[in-house]
DNA sequence: CTGAAAGCGCTAACAT
DNA sequence: ATGTTAGCGCTTTCAG
């Protein structure tokens, strides 16, 4: 479309052969420098924009990645997606994004659709089995958000550590009688924290940890669970994320139970929201900003034949007004 | 990359030439029904997928489209790059993505980027100037949202409609005394809504309206008005938009003003949030989902040369517990 | 209705 | 250090 200025216009306008303008783009240390002068200031006059479709079908490589998530509306993925962006952006790379509505048919859908056109694929918290997903990818790089295992490359939040740093807010905080809200079953975050929960119950015995019955991930869920958790008489909470805990508390609130006086809650993911809400909300930060760049380095590493696997990036806890002395 | 299967494989195992395949991909009416299902066969069978780039350099066409926004945390925008994803899917296309993080520059630049790669571009909420963005894209179609004027294309939420909306509901709870935040200068919506409002002014002079200085369209923007509104003695807040309006309720509260007992507030997007806090935000909703729907079959459109330059998609009222009588 | 052939804009060997 | 050449995988004329 449009009167675009091909690499070929660049070539006559500075008087060289294209290929040598396509050197001058890619590796310009192999051109003489006053060649390479001639041929960036025809770049500029001209206003040079490079074909990524001829290049990808020429060099193998699209300049571009994909990255995949079950739902832009939720804000946890909204933020990897957009450090996922910015990552990419200072390597000069494209973003194609997917929302699959949290639907394993669309998930798997999409990627056979861009696996061809992409360098790799991002795949945020996966609703299928990474492995499929990967196969569906043939043989372009993969790269998944919390889940793991296989031999597919991920990288997470570390979930024991969120774990650990809730409940221990709330024993610092004299808390022995606490709820812990579950996610669905079907998520690997879900399995890795009931697994460390498990582990925590036997060897504290001091704690009193009630497990509630796995409920969705967000406002609603959070809320469903108010009733239970005040007939448990427990005087604090863990809620699977920040979305749930705000509905664990207006849930609460509702019954007339005061957050923090009667019982506090504590959330996870640190999204903006916890900031602002009355009482403000403590909660175990994921660093989304990061995953991003994580992923996008094993992306390369991936590549480039190597086979780092897994990396675990580090939560860490905000202590607000949802909490406070049991 | 991979062990990707070619439209010549496929054409090989149906036993046609690459051209049929082709063709039958593009335009089957044009091919002999048994010839057709040799070839659907095929590439059923080996599970053949396009090579856009290929496509795209040999017919013009990328089947992607790009769009932008300034920020992807921001629900509002998430819900519009969903609603664009979503009905781009239908037609088979791709969606590239860019936050530009409400930079002008990084606007501008993503713009140049992404025109020699895509069949359209959408801009969200623009912060430069449409008409250099267009004149950027280089004759790729662009479709604006949410800005307006010269020569462009854009979908818009109707901001007259959102004021009216907003200041009739108060009139009818009997509020009379009415101070209505302000956007950003620079947004388009904001020199429509402040136009609407100086007309109405005059026109009503039962009303009282105290127009607020222009601060962000955010949670600190909203709370920062709040000392404002309180001595202004008014009973009622139009916000900006709902995070604005969660903003002025926090505000208001820390100040010890009811909402919704001595100040009503209505907000502005009908972002989820609304619905779950304490109190619900009366807001006016902009249908969303709607936008991507519209902005793709403008840019359809234009791409066949029609010129329908404007559409203005309607908000509705929805009252919560954030607003009531005076 | 289908085959043949040219070429989209670029890169990467190879040749000089 | 630069020019030359052969495609990448596909669409699209043009013939037949």
């Amino acid at each position: 479309m449009a009167n675009s200025v091909t690499l070929n216009d660049v070539a006559r306008l500075a008087g060289v052969h294209p290929g040598t303008v396509s050197r001058v783009l890619s590796r310009p240390e192999l051109v003489n420098s006053q060649t390479r002068e001639k041929v960036i200031k025809a770049v500029e006059e001209t206003g040079y924009v490079p074909n990524l479709a001829a290049r990808h079908l020429a060099g193998g490589k699209s300049a571009t990645i994909a990255i995949i998530v079950p739902d832009i509306m939720n804000p946890f993925f909204a933020a990897i997606a957009h450090s996922v962006q910015y990552t990419a952006r200072r390597s000069e790379r494209l973003v194609l994004f997917a929302d699959c509505n949290s639907s394993a048919m669309e998930e798997r859908e999409a990627i056979i659709s861009l696996a061809r056109n992409v360098d790799g694929i991002i795949v945020c918290a996966p609703v299928s089995d990474p492995n499929e997903l990967a196969k569906a990818a043939l043989g372009v790089p993969v790269v998944f958000v919390n889940s793991e295992g296989g031999k597919n490359t991920s990288v997470v939040i570390d979930q024991e550590a969120i774990i650990k740093l809730a409940i221990e807010h709330l024993m610092v905080l004299g808390h022995t009688n606490i709820a812990v809200v579950s996610g669905p079953r079907s998520f690997w975050s879900t399995k890795i924290r009931n697994k460390v929960l498990s582990n925590l119950i036997k060897s504290r015995r001091e704690l009193n940890i009630s497990l509630l019955k796995a409920v969705e991930p967000n406002f609603e869920g959070g809320k469903s669970c108010a009733k239970e958790i005040r007939s448990l008489r427990v005087t604090a909470v863990a809620a699977f994320n920040d979305l749930q805990a705000l509905g664990v508390i207006v849930g609460l609130t509702g019954f007339g139970v005061g957050v923090p006086n009667e019982v506090s809650v504590v959330g996870s993911d640190g999204l903006p929201i916890g900031e602002i809400m009355i009482p403000s909300l403590t909660s175990i930060v994921a660093p989304l900003n990061r995953i991003g760049e994580v992923a996008l380095e094993l992306m390369d590493k991936r590549i480039h034949g190597e086979s780092e696997l897994l990396v675990k990036v580090s939560p860490y806890l905000i202590p607000r007004g949802s909490t406070a002395p049991c």
